[in-house]
DNA sequence: AGCCATCAGTACGGTCTCGTACAAATCTCG
DNA sequence: CGAGATTTGTACGAGACCGTACTGATGGCT
């Protein structure tokens, strides 16, 4: 599929607005192409926008001073990035870059604070949207801590495919290595593994799933279902 | 040590409010003591009150279903519990408990809310928390995934050391085996690794730390100092 | 069409952690 | 003081994952 739906309620939290809410940011609201690796923030940097994704999918890693690195998080047309900003703060110590291009729309960090003090009903959708966030990185921090790498991989495609239109992920092994904090060989043998399952299937450079019932069973539990409840 | 001041600005939270904050809370804020295992909040309970720990420690544990479970965070008197009401949501998929007896003092939710919807200087310093409690669990998510389990260890007994004015943890290895989420014998080799390295000394149901820096050290960078920050 | 860079499959020994089990040490309480 | 319960030390083989490395497959580009 990866159609561009032009929808201008694509983005879950600017369609949860009320009228009012998005009018009030509408004039701020640029739109974006989002290009794969595109940075949306740096650790540690001051942020100066906060992105609202329509289409593609972002990454939120942790770095540990300098050599480990995991992903902590993954953001889609469910989310936005700069949470930091949403809570008052200026910087993250995580990174956030997109994993699949897409496109979205974007607003001066300045101008979203603003707009949220001028509505606290905005502020509550932000809010809302930090913690079913924080509630994803907990359980980032369970499976990382006791699943095995098949499991936690079969939970991050499942998440993954949550947040795109489309079955087709198009990822390379080396990259989801990368996310997981695991080697790369480890991550195609885990693939071919859940290929063999029949739930996925597996091309250069992306992973099609065919099964997502079956994937959820494969899981062993690492996945929840709504992390993107828009409550 | 173990003492218990006396002093009202214990908790780091309230400390740094502003008087008329503070003086906005004070009429609600009941003083009270918290037991070893102590249910502060249950996971998809509402959640009635908001604890600031004057002493001790809380966990802050996700669990998987049924099965798994694991820490993603640590509270002491730094911080407070119930981060759900202070983003606007009255439940939290985590449970949070006692690890460490003390005492506190605790708050109605829907009196605090209404403090908060009052005063946006005060709703500004539970969100700075909020943000760094995040950030601590992007930390734990991140060790979980790359760290060994001595690593683990060490930065688990420094953040607690951090949050208790005592060198001395109480603590049995089985229970820090419930919260790394690994084999009880694990936390053991580890804990006597760390022993012979000097940088801790064991006594049934207690760990002493008897050298921070060294401690520090060991943890191979799985340890950060200021999750405490309070900015 | 053919070259080159990227990506994926597979293998090896080594290390970490697992699950389980048992015995020694230590504390509690009658 | 002694019995029972809790906590800790240690062992074993099994499995997961590691770092590394090599080869083959695929796709982009000239």
């Amino acid at each position: 599929m990866t159609q561009t739906s032009p929808s201008p309620d694509r983005n879950l939290l600017l369609a949860s607005l009320s009228s009012a809410d998005l009018a009030l940011l509408q004039p701020d609201l640029d739109p974006v192409s989002l290009e794969l690796k595109q940075v949306l923030e740096s650790a540690n940097e001051p942020i100066t926008h906060n992105y609202f994704i329509d289409h593609g999918l972002a990454s939120v890693v942790a770095s540990n001073g300098n050599k480990r690195r995991i992903e902590v998080g993954l953001v889609g047309f469910e989310g936005m990035s700069g949470l930091a900003v949403v809570l008052g703060n200026d910087r993250s110590p995580n990174e956030n870059f997109m994993q699949v291009g897409g496109d979205g729309r974007r607003i001066s960090s300045d101008r979203l604070i603003a707009a949220m003090q001028k509505s606290p009903s905005l502020q509550r959708v932000l809010l809302n949207f930090v913690h079913s966030f924080m509630n994803q990185i907990s359980s980032t921090a369970l499976s990382n801590g006791t699943s095995s790498i098949e499991d936690r991989l079969a939970r991050w495609l499942l998440m993954a495919h949550d947040r795109l239109d489309d079955d087709a992920i198009p990822l390379t092994h080396e990259f989801l290595s990368l996310m997981l904090g695991v080697r790369r060989a480890g991550v195609t043998v885990a693939l071919n593994a859940l290929e063999r399952k029949g739930v996925i299937s597996l091309t250069r450079g992306q992973i099609l799933i065919t099964d997502r019932e079956g994937l959820k069973a494969g899981a062993n539990g690492a996945y929840h279902e709504p992390d993107i409840a828009v409550a």
